[in-house]
RNA sequence: GGGCGAUUAGCUCAGCUGGCUAGAGCGCUCGCCUCACACGCGAGAGGUCACUGGUUCGAGUCCAGUAUCGCCCA
């Protein structure tokens, strides 16, 4: 570790104007890495949390959409670390099969070489080395976001083991009989000559026509008319199809039509595909070119006529037009039909035509020979573990969409015609043609002994590999001890836009190869979108570098505001701005520490403080302090509660008198945020979680207890006792932001005197108890209403900033006025008042601004300064408003059925808000009475 | 065509099991460089919770329908 705590003085602190990420983050990763805390601790008896990264693109670069999720899943996975489980958090990349091959291919392109011509071993040399060169980069990229991943368990999709996998994968359900080649209609891209998943296809509105064509009869005058969006798809016509109900034309059924531009002549045949409603009731059959009419064919028997090549060329079933693509073979059959008469008419047309998701091409459906997965028998216990409750999906209504594509499941297309990916383990006998599945390169055919083997040229689909990732990772297909120990895995961390390609998937493979399932939960994020709404993409360049906004902002800041901006499963859009809410929060936390640490070191109090063995694991408050001790015993569960936190003694004396108001009231809050926040982390409410703290911590901390503790922090009387429940505090939201902002927690924590050790694997508070101090909490509220209407008198009445003056307040009894004389003190400071006067009757004072606040009617004199008529308007409309309020609350009250059937507690509190606020009424209407006079 | 989601302050969104006199951040207005912080502090303005019905003592919250936007599936 580079970093040596003697190197600085708690003094050094306050030389820094701000807090300054740079330098911090680098070295805390480096010494947790170094100390060794990214693996689980496996002397650590508790249930293990287990989560695998979802593999980023090994040759893609780092975006908001990795952040997000890595934010989450490392917030997740130290939050569990420090409440004492080992953690294991596998890192691993994935192979990319298209995405990387199409790169690849540009690569050498621009170096003019063309891939089919280099073949096959020289592509996936480059591809291997292209990979190598950008393993690092992502790698990297996810590092500094602060990721608490195992390296030294890393993975990738390709490599020996995960290869290994893969293979067993196919085999055994090649051996089950799930796998299976055939001949099929699949979405073929043209333009990277491979079949691609219905999953990848995307379906984009287009502008596009309605053609009319004249198919003339055989035999005979007349013809039938057909409408189609493709006419050059009329080569590969099989057939014209009626509805076998259609009474206009169902006696058309069994004639012949001259297919026009050809020789051939096609029947009519009866399906209830084609829709009498719809165009003119004639569809033309191309079964070789479009998966519904494949149906058709099939079930018509007809033949099955492929007109284009696998580049979307026409071949010679187009005749003259053989050697066009399929856009100008479009144009010039529908220029040839015109002239010969057979165009009846054009119409504008908007549909949804299918694009391949990664280059955009126009899929064309393309009957080839490939390998696919039943998929029936897989989905079956992944429906019922969804169903029962065994894998949860957050947020839940993503079971819907998982049921109904599982309910609606489809075979799979698993293989893919490109170089670049996990080869397909098939291999044909040159003599007797016999397939041979293997794990290895067999040497010779079993069937007839022939040793001219050729291995199939084509690739899984990259999915085959990822739906895995849970097992494989961990070892699998051997039977490893982490596998033993790390699977089921805990968590998913992914955004929904790949439930199907992937987490449906993942929870058939585990299922089907291990019989277990893969994770407890899914987790699913937002994705990230820019200003517009967009999707953030890189040929769109609307996403920003993850990288520039670290440096820029810092990795906690980043993490901070996607974590906490990002409500559960939204989509966010992303917007620069945003992530100075986490800056200035860091600097926030630092200018806390700064004000306590500074005043700990004036105060002459030890920089450093023995811990001894350290905290323990786990830090539940209620097993430290009991319910009722807080209030019996102060400062035995002061101390109890820093041993717990810190490990070591309390380095100064606080006795049972010594906690003001203001302490007991923090420590009160203090127990409320720390219930709700575990809580909000139990329910995967992480922005929920964050929030709490941050609120907490800006809110109450910093803007009333330090102001409130200001004087006390410089008397010494009192300024241990006031330093010690602020560090006690610092040291629970460290460790409570912690699993959000790892870095400059570390950092802050390793600043304060009590703390040893790493905050990272320290204990995360937690509280399930009675909260203490209820009672100041209410007296300390009252405090702060006052101290708002004077604020806000002072505001509204104009008056100096500097200007200090005297408040009085009236109380109408004496009980109250002893009550409240100890808070004037406090009121005053906060108020920035010079002296606060509590008083029990008396006259009203001449020129002065008055404002109500519960049972308190507060006095600002102010000879000269205060506009009579202004005054009496500002609190004419204060009075309108309440006594608008008290009507609804009575009305309520009066209706018999409401307090026949509200619950006690509401009726019970809306009987205290009308008696508070009636009489805060009356106050008011008494002020403007006096103000009369 | 089927399904899902969204619709709350100028913007981005919270609001979980109905009890709310509807919140936050940013932006805006006013006042402050108050010996931690201008990446800040204090005070404000700003909303018929998309619309129409219904259930209920009570609806931003539940139900039905409508509209607009978005996503997914076919």
């Amino acid at each position: 570790m580079s970093w040596e705590r003697q190197e600085r003085t708690l003094a050094d602190i306050r030389q820094l104007a701000q807090y300054s990420p740079s330098g911090i983050e680098e070295k805390w990763f480096g010494a947790w890495e170094a100390a060794g805390l990214f693996a689980p601790d496996e002397t650590l008896a508790a249930e293990p949390f287990v989560i695998t990264l979802p593999p980023p693109n090994v040759t893609g670069i780092l975006h908001m959409g990795h952040c997000l999720g890595g934010s989450i899943q490392d917030t997740l996975i130290r939050w569990a670390r420090m409440r004492g489980q080992p953690t294991l958090w596998v890192p691993g990349t994935d192979h990319a099969s298209i995405a990387t091959e199409q790169v690849v291919t540009k690569q050498m392109a621009a170096e003019g070489l063309d891939k089919r011509e280099a073949g096959r071993d020289v592509f996936l040399e480059r591809a291997w080395q292209w990979k190598e060169k950008s393993h690092s980069r992502i790698t990297e990229q996810i590092k500094r976001l602060g990721c608490s991943l195992d390296w030294s368990r890393e993975a990738f999709t390709m490599d020996e083991t995960r290869n290994r996998a893969v293979t067993t994968a196919f085999r055994r359900l090649k051996e089950k009989g799930l796998i299976y080649r055939d001949v099929y209609l699949v979405n073929w891209c043209p333009h990277d000559l491979t079949a691609i998943s219905d999953d990848e296809v995307e379906y984009r509105e287009v502008q596009g026509s309605l053609w009319y064509l004249r198919y003339p009869f055989a035999d005979g005058e007349g013809h039938v008319t057909v409408a189609t969006t493709r006419p050059e798809t009329l080569f590969g016509d099989a057939a014209v199809a009626v509805h076998p109900q259609d009474p206009a034309r169902k006696h058309l059924i069994g004639r012949m039509v001259k297919l026009p531009l050809t020789d051939r002549e096609i029947p009519i045949i009866g399906d209830h595909h084609a829709d009498p409603e719809k165009g003119t009731g004639f569809v033309k059959i191309t079964p070789a070119h479009d998966p519904n009419y494949f149906e058709v064919g099939r079930r018509h028997d007809l033949p099955q006529i492929i007109c284009m090549t696998p580049s979307a060329m026409m071949n010679e079933k187009a005749g003259p037009f053989a050697g066009l693509d399929r856009d100008a073979c479009r144009q010039a059959t529908v220029t040839a039909l015109e002239e010969a008469g057979l165009l009846e008419k054009v119409e504008k047309h908007v549909h949804q035509v299918g694009h391949h998701d990664r280059c955009g091409t126009v899929i064309e459906p393309y009957l080839s020979k490939q390998w696919f997965l039943k998929m029936e028998s897989l989905a079956e216990p992944a429906i019922k573990a969804v169903q029962e409750g065994d894998i949860r999906l957050f947020p839940d209504r993503w079971v819907g969409v998982y049921n109904n594509w599982m309910d609606n499941i489809r075979d799979w297309c698993i293989s893919r015609q490109l170089w670049w990916g996990h080869r397909i383990p098939v291999w044909y006998c040159d003599g007797c043609g016999a397939e041979i599945c293997a794990g290895d390169t067999p040497d010779t055919c079993p069937e007839c002994g022939g040793g001219q083997l050729t291995q199939d040229s084509d690739v899984l689909d990259t999915w085959f590999s990822s739906w895995l990732w849970t097992f494989s990772p961990l070892g699998w297909p051997d039977e490893t001890a982490d596998l033993k120990k790390y699977h089921p895995t805990s968590v998913l961390v992914t955004a929904a836009d790949i439930i199907f390609f992937w987490v449906a998937r993942m929870v058939m493979a585990s299922y089907e190869f291990l019989g277990e399932k893969p994770f407890g939960e899914v987790l699913f994020t937002g994705i990230v979108r820019d200003e517009q709404g967009r999707k953030m993409s890189k040929s769109l360049g609307n996403s920003p570098d993850p990288i520039d906004l670290m440096d820029k902002f810092g990795a906690d800041a980043l993490r901070c505001s996607l974590v906490m901006l990002t409500p559960t499963g939204q989509d966010i859009f992303f917007d620069e701005a945003t992530l100075e809410v986490g800056r200035n929060f860091c600097n926030k936390i630092f200018q806390a520490t700064k004000l306590v640490l500074g005043s700990w070191d004036e105060a002459g109090l030890p920089a450093e403080i023995e811990t001894g063995q350290g905290a323990p694991r786990t830090l539940d408050i209620a097993d430290i302090v009991a319910d009722g001790a807080w209030e019996q015993a102060p400062a035995a569960s002061f101390n109890a509660l820093w041993q717990g936190v810190f490990g070591g003694e309390l380095p100064m004396t606080v006795g049972d008198g010594d906690l003001q108001l203001e302490d007991r009231w923090i420590l009160s809050r203090l127990h409320t945020m720390i219930a709700g926040c575990d809580n909000n982390m139990g329910k995967r409410r992480l922005n929920d979680a964050a929030y709490e703290v941050f609120n907490f911590f800006r809110h109450e901390f910093c803007d009333w207890y330090l102001e409130a503790i200001k004087p006390r922090m410089r008397d010494s009387e009192q300024q241990q006792t006031v330093l010690g429940v602020a560090v006690l505090i610092l040291g629970l939201n460290y460790k409570l932001l912690h699993p959000v902002m790892p870095f400059i927690t570390e950092e802050l924590w390793s600043w304060l005197p009590p703390s040893g050790g790493f905050i990272m694997n320290s204990s995360f508070p937690q509280f399930s108890g009675e909260v203490p101090f209820t009672a100041d909490c209410r007296a300390f509220e009252e405090i702060q209403e006052i101290v708002g209407v004077i604020r806000n008198l002072r505001n509204e009445l104009g008056v100096q900033p500097g200007r200090r003056g005297r408040a009085l307040l009236r109380v109408p009894t004496a009980a109250a006025r002893t009550e409240l004389a100890r808070g004037a003190d406090l009121i005053a400071l906060l108020a920035k008042m010079e002296v606060v006067e509590v008083v029990c009757g008396g006259e009203d004072p001449a020129q002065a601004g008055v404002g109500v606040a519960g049972t308190v009617e507060i006095f600002l004199p102010m000879k000269g300064l205060v506009d009579l008529e202004k005054e009496k308007a500002r609190l004419a409309r204060e009075v309108g408003k309440i006594e608008g309020w008290l009507k609804g609350c009575r009305a309520k009250l009066a209706n018999e059925k409401f307090t026949a059937n509200a619950p006690e507690h509401v009726i019970r509190q809306q009987r205290d808000l009308l008696a508070e606020n009636e009489a805060k009424a009356v106050r008011i209407r008494e002020r403007i009475a006096a103000l009369d006079v």
